[in-house]
DNA sequence: AAGACGTGGAT
DNA sequence: TATCCAAGTCT
């Protein structure tokens, strides 16, 4: 879960998975509309149906024992070197490097490498570095933790605390006022704006919903019907046009059209909104929805 | 190697 | 509002 998401945001929903899903079996048994579910909010879906996976693997290959060595942890899906490290350090005590964002920020202001982390031959120079501190610690899970946690409450991408720094005499960033140059940035990569058509189709209080196909962004989701993963929908005549408005999502833009109409030859599912508690929907079309609620409230005849 | 993957917090 | 970034991984 805390795979490029912040510590607030994972608390909740750790909370709310651990009470659901307690042990290893359990989650390897879980319905996979369950899992999304639980995830619903937070992003990157591959780590839920990934943690799945590892665990039917666990079960199956391991005999339901959560596996101590770093090279097996690493074939686990979902787990890659950063998580081996964490897991291996925090949970089993060994002495794994592990390097994140904040350690990346962390190791190179201090050691002052200029060049791009997202080179390889950087990289490898930043494990290198974070292997050398954690096998001369008497704790490893805390030093790997410190690390993660200095970078987090003190050393910010952008204005730093170096007076509340415990390493600022050892920093050759804050030597060379160069903190704001490292660690250096690549070129971002730019997302094209995408704008979809979304219908509300609505009759008696319910609500027409598709599900996404397997195999694209948020396979698994409820959403309106729209001409993203949808042909576009001709209407019938005794539509009524309820309202419209333009959304900006992330990086949708979306048009949106409602209207009042029968169930047809639609396909798809009819819901009511207390239906959708319980049924995955993602976070782009829980905003709109949460918009037209108040309509569809109105065609209940 | 470069890009996709999702969403929300912070500036 | 725009941009960056978050306890990265996979292809």
């Amino acid at each position: 879960m805390l795979q490029q998401t912040q510590v607030t945001t994972v608390i909740p929903y750790w909370k709310r998975w651990m009470r659901t899903l307690p042990t290893l079996q359990k989650l390897a048994r879980a319905k996979p509309a369950r899992i999304l579910k639980l995830w619903e909010g937070l992003g990157y879906y591959s780590r839920a149906r990934n943690l799945q996976s590892a665990a039917q693997k666990i079960v199956t290959e391991h005999a339901g024992i959560f596996p101590n060595e770093p090279e097996q942890i690493r074939e686990l899906p979902g787990v890659g070197r950063y998580t081996t490290g964490a897991i291996s350090s925090i949970a089993f005590g060994q002495a794994e490097p592990i390097v994140d964002g904040n350690i990346v920020r962390i190791l190179t202001r201090i050691f002052g490498i200029q060049q791009n982390p997202k080179e390889k031959k950087t990289q490898e120079k930043i494990w290198q570095l974070a292997q050398t501190l954690v096998s001369a610690a008497k704790d490893c899970s805390s030093l790997n933790q410190s690390l993660m946690e200095l970078g987090a409450t003190v050393c910010h991408p952008s204005q730093p605390e170096c007076e509340n720094c415990p390493v600022a005499r050892s920093c050759a960033a804050k030597r060379e006022k160069n903190t704001h140059l490292i660690p250096a940035r690549g070129k971002p990569i730019r997302y094209e704006d995408k704008e979809i058509k979304v219908y509300l189709l609505a009759h008696n209080g319910k609500i027409l919903l598709q599900q996404r196909p397997e195999g694209i962004t948020n396979a698994g989701f409820w959403e309106l019907p729209n001409n993203e993963t949808g042909p576009e929908i001709t209407l019938p005549k005794r539509a009524r046009p309820i309202t419209s408005a333009k959304h900006n999502i992330t990086k949708y833009r979306i048009k949106l059209n409602a209207y009042s109409i029968k169930p047809g030859p639609f396909k798809g599912r009819w819901f009511t909104f207390s239906d959708l508690r319980k049924f995955p929907v993602s976070a782009a079309h829980r905003k709109i929805l949460k918009f037209l609620e108040p309509h569809v409230s109105r065609t209940i005849e």
